[in-house]
DNA sequence: TGTACATCAGTGAACGCGCGTTCACTGATGTAC
DNA sequence: TGTACATCAGTGAACGCGCGTTCACTGATGTAC
């Protein structure tokens, strides 16, 4: 199927699910969640709004489809903050690096893109895994992102494989409870430079508490 | 002014804004944030609905009200735990429990009431401290209870009064975090062996993150 | 190479829903004298 | 102790909003022969 012009806007669309996705993911960046509106979507792409009934089953079958998208957004936020780190001779030191970085990095997504994050880990849409990504598990992305700074930290030493298992768990919870507790909890109002010190020493502590003590 | 008789539905309800309040909760009980709304509350109460607005300046205020309720609800709720905990002769060993038992109960909570829990840390309704309760700080509750473990531990010595200062957040964000993964995260389908683990190992890996090391 | 036909991907009108909010009003209450 | 009156706390009709969804339809596309 050659892609037609864009100028033409002829009678079929071409690939309106994709389409329909990413429109939901920049509504979801404008506004969150409540943003997410089929027929602003449709609007959009200036196509009729009952369209979208041919590519999804129903409003929350859409939304689903764009927290999977946001969620493996955030995954390669991760992955690509990652790959920018210089590996040094000190390899403990690195792996350590590695991890504050995960978190960061996470963090970062969440007070940048607050509707996109809310989105990814709102109680609406089952983001289960589809013909869209075939990456299987939907939060594959930052949660594989941290399984492998973890298993870092025990290749190196830090982390005895016993307490390797469940990790991720306090690591996930302490990040995502910050990014929570600023974008729509009690923190919100915390000026810049207090919030930096909150979550320096937010992943500080969970570090401290998972590695071997000396 | 004295309280009229229940079965009389006088003109004059006596205390609408109380039972509006009162009713918000039941409303989010039932169904969290989106369950909320004026309408409903005034039809429980057998009231018009614009009577709301001789009370609150909009639905928003409403909501704040709910949200500081709830807030104080949850803080109650750890009070009576902490409470009913009893001291042995290892002081350290009791502080220790007394924060582990904090984040229990925060997390019980947050299992128990679901809908509660949500809406005392969504995003809608400034939970502003008013006249309804002069409490102060709407998150005193559950704050101010996290930050009387803490200081138990820096007297028990377990603890450095340096180390003290921020540290209700690495905690409070742990057990926040949990919390909203389960409820309407990516861990929300896991079993509740599983999830006592995860309780337990995340309580752990905070209270060592946090504490000195021997 | 042309044509019939099934299928797919759009359209547009309409439905039903429930919401927060406004307005001009009226009934009840308390207070000054 | 009684009464005028300001004030407070209710009422009910109506407005405007935007949503997801259904239905019968039509235009475009690809395929079998």
């Amino acid at each position: 199927m050659p892609t037609p012009p864009d100028d033409e806007r002829p009678y079929h669309h071409g690939d309106l699910r994709q389409s329909l996705i990413d429109t939901g993911v920049e509504l979801a960046r404008e506004g969150g969640p409540d943003a997410i509106v089929l027929r602003e979507a449709a609007r959009r792409l200036g196509v009729s709004r009952t369209a979208a009934y041919r590519h999804f089953a129903s409003y929350d079958d859409l939304v689903g489809a764009v927290k999977r998208r946001a969620l493996i957004e955030l995954g390669e936020a991760i992955e690509k903050k990652l790959d920018s780190l210089r590996s040094t001779r000190d390899a403990a030191a690195d792996a350590r690096r590695r991890l504050v970085a995960t978190g960061e990095c996470y963090l970062e997504f969440a007070f940048r893109e607050p509707g996109v994050f809310r989105v990814a880990f709102g109680h609406r849409g089952h983001a289960v895994s589809s013909n869209d990504d075939p990456s299987g598990d939907p939060a594959s992305g930052p949660f594989d992102m941290l399984a492998r700074a973890l298993d870092e930290l025990v290749e190196v030493g830090l982390l005895s494989s016993r307490d390797r298992k469940d990790a991720e768990i306090p690591a996930w919870a302490a990040v995502h409870g910050l990014a929570m507790l600023f974008l729509d909890g009690p923190l919100s109002d915390v000026p810049d430079r207090e919030r930096e010190r909150f979550v320096a020493r937010t992943l500080r502590t969970v570090l401290f508490g998972l590695i071997r003590r000396d």
